[in-house]
DNA sequence: TTCTCAAGCGGCCATTCGGC
DNA sequence: GCCGAATGGCCGCTTGAGAA
């Protein structure tokens, strides 16, 4: 069996034809060992000769490495080890040495410098905004090292930060000192629970962009007089069945089950595919679709409700310059509020619209059928609401 | 579409273990 | 003290959930 460590006299010649051991063709570590310098030695990987000590320590061999062979030459290597080894005999063990000198040192301010410099892409606005919030409510703790912050310091600064900038601000400069913190655990263990654990987090509201209910008549007359069938149905189809966008613009034909009255969501964001009961409204739409002319001929073999020229042979981002303003997340959002305004229940809500629900880990069922039918009375609920918002009868009310 | 966060995976390397 | 093998951690990469 091929030897995994071999006694050689380290010298530069000895290191530079120094090779790993190579078994059924793979690469393995082999360690070379130098036999004038007792516990000194080069360990040979694929890619790369790395210089460390060994020696017993209470029963156990510790190993600390040096350095790689390039960065250190032979002699320094050897003289490094030299000194190691004088204080490995003093009972000092170098690596617990250099695991909390790196603890005690790394600051929030590297911590952060090393979680946005990292691997991962990030916008050239995600970076601009953490050094902002940093530097703007936490510049203090940017020199103190991480290990010093307590759960309390934390709890009291975002509070501090609450009174005096606001909850959002107190809340997403936390979010900034958790990263960062979160990043340096990845190297240091040592440090411990992340102290933002403490942290009394303020409620933030979700930002809705739903159009205002009197504006809706408005907007209705607006899109019926689009000269584009496609884009008006896909509008209307959106508000009406309060569908992410991408998935409204790239349903199917064949997603339409016209005898249960559904519509399959194969995608969605959630990732569990469901069924999506359809009202009136929506089928009056849907046959619509069907029997226009345009569906007919210039779209007649598309598999897509919402055609289109382009890459997908779907709809996609229709701009219009409407009146009224709104986004077409705006109309999932329109569609979230008039459900809301009803008196359905939130978990019909969420299955409605796809919200993560507290059965969501049972994906094993495949499609939600059984929920269908408890959705459909919700669901024409809705688009009654929302039919006469547009026609403007109820604006009064809501 | 963009972003954060978490988790999983494989390859490689640093460190530890346990026998001699 | 030496040696071979095992272990565990880091890194790069990918994927997906969830929120906006």
């Amino acid at each position: 069996m091929a030897k995994t460590s071999i006694p050689v006299k380290l010298t530069k010649t000895a290191v530079d034809n120094a090779q790993p051991l190579v078994i059924d063709g793979v690469p393995r570590q082999r360690l070379y060992l130098d036999t004038e310098l007792k516990g000194f030695g080069l360990c040979v990987g694929a890619r790369t000769k790395t210089f460390f000590t060994q020696r017993d320590m209470n029963g156990k061999t510790v190993r600390v490495t040096i350095g790689r062979y390039g960065v250190y030459i032979v002699a320094q290597a050897r003289e490094e080890a030299r000194e190691l080894l004088i204080r490995m005999t003093k009972g000092i063990n170098p690596n617990r040495e250099k695991e909390q000198r790196r603890t005690a040192s790394m600051t929030f301010g590297e911590a952060l410098t090393m979680h946005l410099d990292s691997n991962k892409r990030r916008s050239e606005r995600t970076i601009h905004d953490y050094r902002y919030l940093a530097e703007q409510y936490l510049s203090d703790w940017l020199g103190r090292p991480l290990i010093e912050f307590t759960r309390k310091d934390c709890r009291d600064r975002h509070q501090k930060i609450g009174i005096d900038h606001g909850p959002y601000a107190a809340n997403t400069a936390f979010r900034v000192f958790r990263a960062a913190y979160n990043s340096a655990l990845k190297v240091h263990e040592e440090l411990g629970v992340n102290p933002t654990i403490a942290v009394d987090w303020f409620p933030e509201e979700r930002r809705k962009a739903a159009i205002p209910s009197v504006d809706l008549a408005a907007w209705f007359r607006e899109v019926l007089a689009l000269p584009n069938p496609v884009r008006r149905d896909y509008l209307l189809f959106v508000m009406l069945t309060g569908l992410r966008r991408q998935n409204a613009a790239s349903v199917r034909w064949s997603d339409v089950d016209w005898a249960n009255r559904a519509l399959l969501v194969p995608s969605p964001k959630s990732g569990r595919p469901f069924q999506l009961p359809l009202s009136d409204l929506l089928l009056d739409l849907l046959k619509g679709r069907q029997g226009c002319e345009q569906t007919k001929t210039v779209f007649a073999d598309s598999p897509w409700i919402f055609p289109a020229d382009g890459k997908t042979g779907h709809i996609s981002e229709p701009r219009e310059d409407f009146g009224v303003s709104f986004t077409i997340h705006g109309l999932r959002n329109t569609f979230i509020t008039v459900a809301e305004s009803l008196d359905i229940s939130p978990y019909a809500i969420k299955m409605l619209v796809n919200h993560s629900t507290p059965d969501k880990q049972d994906v094993t069922a495949g499609y939600i059928t059984p929920e269908l039918e408890r959705l459909r009375k919700p669901m024409q609920q809705i688009t009654d609401r929302l039919r006469a918002l547009c026609q403007g009868s109820l604006v009064t009310r809501v």
